[in-house]
DNA sequence: ATATACGTATTTGTATACCAAACCGAACCG
DNA sequence: CGGTTCGGTTTGGTATACAAATACGTATAT
């Protein structure tokens, strides 16, 4: 968690604060790893980047300590960092661990939540039913990250969304690539409509419930593909 | 997360593994801010803190990041690093992740627990109540870590356990000093009584409520001490 | 041909020197 | 008393050096 999260002050004072060279590079090198420019199993080179990046050996390392902290990339000894590979187990653990973290968003939320950010969730509901009408799956991923975060934002509670967003940012790249059927993609669009009526209800209980059922079977989608993946790689 | 945690390989290899210098300097200045040798608000200096450790500004540096992505450090552009001091919004904040984390972990617990490890943590509550009747509050603490610690393993989810352990740590230094009342602590030990009746009965929505509130009850508990020192340092 | 051994070239981890910019504190001035 | 100026200190970043570990290509042995 950096210091901008982390501390109460005002945002104001935030947009002031220049960042360190080190937390640039962790932020475009989180973005090439997220969006999968990095493949897992990469080795990252310090002089290669630091050519490419056009900064010293010094803040670059120290980017790849904190990018091996928030668990994106692995420190080999005397080898340097690599892009970490989740095993089939691994991503299982970060999802049952991301499953908690939304659902205690989801609790929190209700409790907390105001009509106005029920009222804001529920047109982009509709905007995500939409577009999966209209089977535009980028736009329903767009809108899906949009309903996920305003929730989180409704439990009122940085450090759990700073938490969230640095674990779930390990699954990222695998969350992209799950091309769910349809039958799938239906089941998604029904939990999130109980999601709603659950958030208007102010059902803590139940919205915890239905998005941790909601993680798990995004899990189950991925470890799929996943096993899929890897019987074309062995075949 | 490190990496030796991290990397689902043989402990043999991790204990091969020669670690690096950042990494002995993040251990060592944890403990130092977890057990209070190093105050909040306190600024770390480079240059002293090279002396006191014998190192050189580089992997110092390097350790000063880490800890920053564990949120137990604050850095200030052109300022260095200070232990984090944080806002009794942060502690409620912080508490509240951490009774989410510790629910998901009661819950899978019940459902992969072996009758031995509930027997073990039945023996370790037993020492407890033991400790609690002699008002032995630093045995009780100690068993009272061994058994949350055992729940957690139990729970069979590294990342958790990982994620657990790195927020937590933030609030260490504040769970030392919290001298609960008689009331609080007995209250505490019937908590966990009921905890090991859910464990036993492998009725994890229960556990997961009860670890919630009892942890909700201990950040209670840290937030009100923390109330009386403010007042005293106002007055 | 495959496997092993060896020597060289890279790469990494740490230390050090250096510099500009930011910060701190104290004397100074209005 | 509040603000300013100025020098010392600290930090962020770069560059360099070097030992140790690793990676790799070649030669050798089986």
């Amino acid at each position: 968690m950096d210091q901008a999260e982390e501390s109460g002050d005002a945002s104001s004072l935030v947009s002031i604060q220049p960042q360190m060279l080190h937390e640039a590079i962790v932020t475009q090198l989180q973005r090439m790893i997220v969006e999968g420019t990095l493949v897992p199993g990469t080795r990252l080179n310090e002089r290669l980047l630091c050519d490419k990046l056009g900064v010293s050996r010094t803040p670059l390392r120290e980017a790849f300590r904190v990018l091996a902290a928030q668990g994106l990339v692995s420190l080999l000894p005397n080898r340097g960092a690599i892009v970490l590979q989740l095993t089939t187990n691994d991503i299982a653990e970060t999802f049952e661990v991301v499953s908690g973290l939304e659902a205690l968003s989801g609790e929190l939320a209700c409790a907390r939540i105001t009509d106005a950010e029920v009222n804001e969730i529920r047109a982009l509901h509709f905007e995500m039913l939409a577009c999966h009408a209209k089977r535009d799956l980028p736009g329903y991923y767009r809108l899906n990250f949009k309903i996920h975060d305003a929730i989180n934002r409704a439990a009122r509670n940085e450090v759990l969304r700073q938490t969230y967003t640095t674990i779930n940012s390990r699954l990222q790249s695998l969350r992209f690539r799950s091309n769910f059927d349809r039958d799938k993609w239906d089941a998604a669009v029904r939990e999130h409509s109980a999601m709603v009526e659950a958030l208007d209800a102010r059902d803590g209980a139940r919205l915890g419930a239905i998005l941790k059922t909601h993680v798990l079977a995004k899990c189950a989608s991925v470890l799929a593909l996943q096993a899929v993946a890897a019987e074309a790689i062995t075949r």
